[in-house]
DNA sequence: GTTTATGCAAATTCTTTGCAATACT
DNA sequence: AGTATTGCAAAGAATTTGCATAAAC
């Protein structure tokens, strides 16, 4: 919770129990939610609408980068090296098609690629889809 | 409209006009299509419904392909190489930031990944977002 | 005390399901 | 004729907006 404070108070947003709330989820899974997702793990913690206004503000000051699905949920995770004004999302997401959550894989490198001229490319993501390593075990 | 046809009965699906308008809109457009697109696109060519149902056969058939998306749109473009048995999403999508528009870059290859023991990998896919061609030229 | 965030109500959009009518082979 | 597909109605999610209240600074 503490940790949650500390990134609220260094994005100059204001500390309130909802917003807390929402950030420790995301500290406290390491896996990609949705609005709907968080809707059911804070329950009465907060307002269904508080949650959609709270992911638009942490998108904005770079708190969270919103995360590609094929499946038309729409999904944010924790931005560890993001800022407001530059959006540092090189890097691997994986969906397991067992368990249904999507991680970050931030320490495998982005893969080069050349693209055809004309194409200007500010973000790179990667989806990864088949069965995780914690689905595999069991 | 031939083409459109040849595909269907390759599938062995019923050749309807519904289905054509759709199939349609897919080869006439070189991009990414979601259902509220085709909606408006086919207008009261036939129902809000038929078009779900659509979609829903032809990606059983193997005839389109779910794409990424970043923003909670449920996406969809013809395969090219895909059957209804295995799907070869292996390719790049390319969503522009100018005019929203998510094309298949299927001649690029697309790059060898390592990922951590335990993986197990079905589908690549990967999301480049920016400027596309059309849009930087004006 | 001022500003910003929240909760509630309500509207809008997106998606799914059931069933009777219709179109395809 | 027989089967698969469509349209309509209606329900259920997901998301957005407006405004008064409450909380943060």
């Amino acid at each position: 919770m503490a940790k949650a404070e500390a990134i609220l108070s260094q994005h100059q947003l204001r500390i309130t129990q909802s917003r807390k709330s929402v950030l420790t989820a995301f500290i406290e899974n390491n896996h990609a939610l949705s609005q709907p997702d968080l809707e059911k793990m804070l329950e009465s913690d907060c307002d269904r609408v508080t949650i959609y206004r709270i992911l638009d503000s942490f998108l904005d000051k770079g708190i969270l980068h919103r995360v590609p699905d094929n499946e038309g949920k729409q999904k944010y995770a924790l931005c560890d090296a993001c800022t407001a004004h530059h959006h540092h999302d090189e890097h691997l997401h994986f969906k397991c098609n067992n368990c249904g959550k999507t991680e970050c894989l931030d320490e495998i490198p982005m893969p080069e690629i050349q693209l055809p001229s004309g194409y200007q490319v500010e973000e790179w993501n990667m989806l990864l889809q088949g069965v995780c390593a914690e689905c595999s075990e069991a």
